[in-house]
RNA sequence: GGGCGAUUAGCUCAAUUGGCAGAGCAUCCGGUUUACACCUGGAAGGUUGUAAGUUCGAGUCUUACAUCGCCCA
């Protein structure tokens, strides 16, 4: 089989022309879908975590891009049929915060246009901004089958979330109820514990008389003062001596002068604040615990945003924290304060918008989670579902082990309505429920206003976006699905609640691997932010240096699971990477001939560079391999850029020229060969990380096939792997580095070229028959050999490297105290070096008890050691003494 | 309070079952030799957070401690 490659290829790689037209032209031909692959090709599927909807891409989206879609484009190389499914999530809360807020810009509220133009009013947004992130998407290269692309509010995904909370209802699973839930008052909404962010913050402590029958009084600490209005009880440990007399007294809230009990609890900390508690159960979650232990009373004090209502008496229609205020200053009046100091505590805060979030009694609807739970936990526990980088199957355990009923109803218009619908009964005009996929027959039916909290849907997506509930023909083939790709931040949001939908509603884990990465923090450690101006723009980048600096470096600059600093060098570094591919394919494209044999030539007909590149290829596709089947990117990245700048560009290509420029017609077939060979396997190597430059340089190579994208993996050729060759050559590399230090220290003009002179020996024999390795790498015009027992050049420098002594005659620059202080330090390291060894094989337990290769390979480094040390004591003794 | 992670060159990060600690950037010295100055040759830079332990051998395994970060309560 013989190909050709286009010709007049450019002097540099026009990413920004190049990106687009290769994009295009991989999906008008339709490679990104699984159909692309044999239709008996085995299923490889990651359906992306939905990105939100309202969203725009950030450095986070480009790194799950990037990873997506290496693992897509690997195994689509490796012949399966790729389906990376797209999409994104109708992201209830933040969306509906976008439309309330253009509302608000044309004078106009949610609540004065209404519920249906409202929906209108949002379904027009998405239609006009919803694509942006999934346009950004494919700037980055992702190569997702777009005809598949699905969205959280569909028809068809709407139909599932439908059937999955009717399903759940009729297995007894979903119940409806008032429940202390954490309540956000700005967006006027239930939200779920996931929701809430609590971290520590600096506030005030307030201590205060608990005024108590018979003129006594308890001291209490708060932190919200307010709450006091919502008091139902004050509580103290039985065995505290301070107090204890005072359990089943009467109590009186401050100002409001209300009566209630003082109870006697363990669940209080004697030695925590002043030892007693006032106990708010509209308010409070452990204090809501403790009520319903001692059938307390519950008061609830607060409207839904957050201003107080007719129970806090006279504060009613202050904002709470205009009401902590006033009490404060009235409870100061009737002489009930002990003092106020600093204290550091939890505080929660909404996820979205940062506002505090109160407990408050709400109806809401809520999933009876644990029986799922519990077949997510065995899933991982029995190994059916892997968590990769592992730990986190620890963080996952815990999770599902305690978790609480997922409150699911949110009181938004954007969103799954619950179908749900009410009549009245018994004058309660939600007396009757009925729960269905449609509306009940008969009148008076009312449909529930709530609907679900966007993870619902998310929880389905694996499968709701291959057809379920319907039985397609893409459920039939692609679910489920094989890796769930995602940030470790949402593994509980996310990936936890998906496992456990699956496995409830289709019987099967969602996917067999979750794999989660870090978060990309900026290099100065800090979380990415906008405010804080050091966010690096995803797209900026993407213009500026095109689209594969940025996924190489993203991939090369962490390890899985972990965050990862980005290093704003590193991505100029992949750039120059991305120069150094195109130049060493221009490199070689011009050096073509018209149509070339693809393959390689037999191995006996290859020379000692050619068989080492290979085998120095063939071991890094093998290592490749490993790293790849250990989700090891990132250093899988580092070593193939090695290979290619480190050996393959500055050794091999370098020492081809022998035969490319002056060399037979045969050789330079050969060197062709080999040199396409080798750079077509690096670009296949690099595909699934730098999508562009790979498919656009591959052009330029002679191949058979349309298109890399499509092209085969490569697979390790273990025949090709010769350690001898390799050892050789190294030294022969070892040689050359020393020539180069030798004519930089004397100062002999690079330009110059030189002579060399060695004793004949079997090695030295075999670097004189390539002796065209030292004259293209370090100009050393030929290597003459001369019996062993004829004296060396006097004038002359000395190379040792293991059982090769060279000798460089450098008449007129060499300096014979350089050079003999040279050669004693050249002396000192080799001894240095031989006593470590020595040391080691005279330790009888390492030459016992170390693996073999390792006592081997010390006792030839110690053969070389000795070589070497014979070489440059003779040399000493004839030179300097 | 419980759990997890991190601590390696000035900075950002690597290091495949334990086997001579590496890269990029920065620094210093040198090169416009026909693939590449988006290049290239070389140098310097380390008690791998501390202290013990296991082992012939520890960045890697064990224990304790310190500092930082994250998650959960």
């Amino acid at each position: 089989m013989k190909a050709a490659a286009e010709t007049n290829m450019p002097r540099n790689f026009n990413f920004a022309e190049a990106e687009p037209r290769l994009y295009d032209w991989w999906v008008g031909n339709g490679w990104f879908k699984p159909e692309a692959a044999p239709s008996d090709a085995d299923p490889f599927v990651i359906s992306m975590p939905p990105p939100n909807v309202t969203g725009s891409l950030h450095i986070g989206h480009a790194l799950f891009t990037a990873l997506e879609d290496l693992m897509i484009r690997y195994e689509r190389m490796r012949g399966k049929a790729a389906l990376w499914l797209p999409g994104t999530d109708h992201a209830g809360i933040a969306t509906q915060l976008q439309v309330e807020k253009m509302l608000q810009d044309e004078g106009t509220s949610r609540e004065e246009v209404g519920y249906e133009e409202f929906l209108h009013r949002t379904w027009q947004w998405k239609e006009e901004q919803g694509g942006t992130i999934t346009r950004q998407l494919r700037r980055l290269g992702a190569s997702c089958d777009w005809d598949r692309e699905r969205f959280t509010l569909d028809d068809g995904l709407s139909e599932a979330v439908a059937q999955a909370f009717v399903t759940l209802w009729e297995q007894g699973l979903i119940y409806r109820g008032p429940r202390l839930v954490n309540w956000s008052p700005g967006l006027q909404t239930a939200v779920s514990d996931l929701e809430v962010e609590s971290d520590e913050e600096e506030v005030t402590l307030y201590y205060f008389k608990y005024p108590v029958e018979g003129g006594e009084y308890l001291p209490v600490a708060t932190t919200r003062p307010e709450t006091i209005l919502g008091d139902t009880a004050v509580a103290v440990h039985p065995d505290d001596e301070r107090y204890n007399r005072l359990i089943g007294k009467r109590a009186y809230v401050p100002i409001l002068e209300r009566e209630i009990p003082v109870i006697g609890d363990e669940y209080v900390d004697m030695e925590f604040g002043t030892g007693a508690l006032k106990v708010t159960p509209g308010h409070d979650f452990n204090d809501y615990d403790l009520a319903q232990k001692h059938g307390l009373e519950l008061l609830n004090i607060l409207n839904k945003d957050a201003s107080m209502n007719a129970n806090a008496g006279k504060y009613a229609g202050l904002d709470r924290f205009e009401c902590r205020a006033q009490l404060w200053r009235d409870t100061n009046e009737a002489g009930l304060v002990l003092k106020t100091e600093p204290y550091v505590t939890r505080i929660p805060r909404s996820q979205r918008g940062g506002e505090i979030i109160e407990p408050l009694m709400s109806t809401q609807w809520y999933v009876r989670i644990q029986p799922l739970a519990d077949k997510a936990i065995a899933a991982v526990r029995d190994g059916r579902v892997r968590i990769v980088p592992e730990r986190f199957e620890k963080v996952y355990f815990h999770w599902l082990e305690n978790i609480q009923d997922w409150c699911v109803s949110r009181q938004l218009w954007w969103g799954h309505r619950i179908p749900a619908w009410y009549r009245e009964k018994d004058g309660d005009p939600q007396g009757e429920i009925y729960v269905g996929r449609v509306a009940p027959a008969g009148d008076g039916w009312v449909m529930e206003q709530d609907v679900l909290d966007t993870w619902f849907s998310s929880g389905l997506w694996p499968f709701s976006t291959l057809g379920w509930p319907r039985e397609t023909a893409d459920m039939e083939r692609f679910y489920p699905t094989q890796v769930m790709e995602t940030g470790h931040d949402i593994l509980f949001f996310w990936v936890a609640r998906m496992i456990m939908m699956g496995l409830w509603f289709t019987d099967a884990p969602p996917f067999h691997t979750v794999y989660l990465h870090g978060l990309v923090r900026a290099a100065s450690g800090r979380k990415f932010s906008k405010t804080e101006g050091n966010a690096i723009d995803p797209l900026t980048v993407v213009d500026e240096l095109g689209a594969d600096p940025l996924r190489f470096t993203l991939i090369t600059s962490g390890t899985p699971g972990n965050d990862c600093h980005l290093d704003e060098t590193r991505l100029d570094h992949s750039f120059r990477f991305i120069n150094k591919i195109w130049q060493m394919t221009s490199f070689i494209n011009m050096n073509l001939d018209g149509e070339l044999a693809l393959g390689l030539p037999p191995t006996k007909d290859l020379d000692l560079a050619s068989r080492w590149i290979l085998s120095r290829l063939h071991r890094l596709i093998a290592n490749a391999q490993y790293l790849f089947d250990i989700y090891q990117y990132g250093e899988a990245g580092n070593q193939i850029q090695a290979f290619m700048w480190d050996e393959l560009a500055p050794f091999y290509l370098e020492i081809s020229k022998q035969a490319l420029y002056q060399g037979s017609a045969e050789s330079k077939e050969t060197a062709r060969r080999v040199l396409v060979h080798v750079q077509d396997t690096c670009l296949r190597l690099l595909h699934p990380f730098m999508p562009f430059i790979t498919e656009e340089a591959w052009r330029y190579l002679p191949h058979q096939g349309d298109a890399l994208v499509v092209a085969d993996w490569p697979v390790a050729d273990q025949d090709l792997i010769d350690d001898d060759v390799e050892a050789r050559m190294r030294a022969f590399l070892d040689i050359v580095r020393e020539i180069r230090n030798t004519r930089g220290e004397f100062k002999v003009d690079p330009g110059r070229r030189i002579h060399a002179v060695a004793h004949a020996n079997p090695a030295t024999t075999s670097l004189a028959e390539n002796a065209h390795i030292l004259q293209r790498l370090c100009n050393v015009a030929d290597l003459a050999l001369i019996p062993t027992d004829q004296a060396p050049p006097q004038n002359a420098a000395s190379i040792v490297v293991g059982d090769i002594s060279l000798f460089l005659p450098l008449e007129g620059m060499l300096d014979l105290e350089a050079e003999c202080k040279r050669l004693a330090d050249e002396g000192a390291k080799v001894r240095q070096q031989l006593s470590r060894t020595a040391a080691m094989l005279s330790n009888e337990k390492f030459v016992e008890r170390a693996q073999p290769a390792v006592v081997q390979r010390e006792r030839d480094r110690l053969a070389d050691l000795e070589a070497a040390l014979a070489q440059i004591q003779e040399r000493t003794a004839s030179l300097c003494e």
